[in-house]
DNA sequence: CACTCGGGTTGACACAGATCAAAGGGGTAC
DNA sequence: GTACCCCTTTGATCTGTGTCAACCCGAGTG
């Protein structure tokens, strides 16, 4: 029954490359988490090849159709919004393990936009094959609404940070969030190379360029870290902890 | 099969209420959306009962076990969440028909608050049992997957809101998105009660009170809406939207 | 190897919105 | 029916961040 699937499903442009959830490494940060091993050759079957991207490259556009679900094999990605007056906010990066394109869902469109932010690798994850197998799969099913419904609290948490914190310290939680996604991965909580630009930050954190950049520089003129361009190094990371939830805070 | 599935799944201190969306006028705007006579008996016979609760009273707070998704039958409430130092965030007003906890599925606990803001009514729908039965009828399935991806859209927007809108566009924004969502229901587009404080408002807009308070002041000076207390009546929704898409926008 | 250009840093100044303060009014509870 | 309290409004002042501008640096490019 899907042994076909792979063919009709999706018009890409460049020659899709062979993809094995089973034979991936981030199996246990992505969507097939808690599969078993045939139910895990039953979702290899349905993922509908991968996608490399050079960095500046669309994955996909406000507007375009809803096909397909991505998760990020490699690299890095942003997503973004704009309004017909130009301004334009960023609402996510998203690296590898994360997924990708679940925006479109409720229209059938895509809402906003997902850029690389470097030479990236996708798979394509049809969603109409998706659902119908995660009808059959329990833990498939539940997965994916666990998924999207870390989107939504995820999104919480921004609007939290964009409701009520201030520049540094929305700083300071976007640093320890990349830390701590990184840890996930196996790379170094303290040690990063931010792939996107101080106005893609400041997008994201709703600040402006100049204000990121005074920020990261107070920072290291306090010791807490110590960045050259978009090698970033966090020193000290308990006090930046500390910046988020300040001792006087205002709960007496 | 689902005979006995009310009586064991919701501990609820009120009694129970029998609802059945077949019988409930908000079908078209709720989960049910979709479905045919006969599967929407078999949503019917899942939904645990309803539930009352008072203006004031909590139907859910962060931390709690994660068992149900609400609908809203009747009423307003709203959603915040909040950090060890006592900020709080609303992250959204939730009316009759649209649902409520999905941020629970992920780690099986809430992870924000949902208060009614005036007496309101909601139909318990026991997450598991749902999930069961939406992997039998695939447009209830594809349906929760709309409702959870509009959740995760209309997070997008409030971030946009949040962090490129002044805050006379915050609030304008504001506005138009109650008005078009009671149109939705039925009632004035123009004129509406608000159920939420100015400094609800404010937390959701991420503005102090006294910056909602000026700005309806504002607004009121030149004419675009009338405002006494929590009763508004917009006057110009043309010049309103206007406010939104300035024509002297950024793009050139 | 020099040129260019996008990204980043830093400074001076402006301003939107926060903060502090005070007073009035309406709704709720008793 | 009445009293109290919370919500709201408005004013005066303060401040964090935006805006504007100049300069620097490093990476590509011809």
């Amino acid at each position: 029954m899907h042994a076909n699937v792979k063919q009709n499903v999706i018009p890409i442009t460049a020659p899709g490359l062979k993809v094995a959830c089973s034979q991936c490494n981030l199996r246990e940060l992505c969507l097939p988490f808690g599969l078993s091993e045939s139910d895990m050759g039953r979702l290899d079957n349905l993922i509908g090849g991968g996608r490399k991207l050079k960095r500046g490259q669309h994955l996909y556009r406000a507007g375009d159709a809803f096909e397909s679900i991505f998760a990020v094999k490699a690299g890095f990605f942003k997503t973004d919004v704009l309004t017909e007056d130009g301004r334009d906010q960023v609402t996510g990066f998203q690296m590898a393990g994360e997924i990708l394109g679940m925006d479109g869902i409720s229209t059938e469109a895509h809402s906003c936009n997902a850029v690389a932010l470097e030479d990236s690798e996708v798979c394509l994850i049809p969603f109409t094959e998706l659902e119908m197998l995660s009808s059959e799969i329990r833990s498939l099913q539940h997965h994916l609404h666990k998924v999207m419904s870390r989107e939504i609290v995820r999104d919480h948490g921004v609007m939290m940070l964009l409701g009520t914190m201030r520049a540094e310290e929305r700083l300071a939680a976007f640093l320890l969030n990349l830390s701590q996604r990184f840890t996930a991965r196996g790379y170094s909580p303290a040690e990063f190379h931010l792939r996107m630009t101080r106005e893609e930050i400041g997008s994201y954190l709703g600040l402006k360029l100049e204000t990121v950049s005074r920020a990261f520089s107070r920072f290291q003129d306090e010791g807490l870290i110590s960045v050259q361009q978009k090698h970033i190094r966090i020193l000290d990371i308990p006090r930046m902890k500390a910046l988020l939830a300040p001792p006087d805070g205002r709960i007496g």
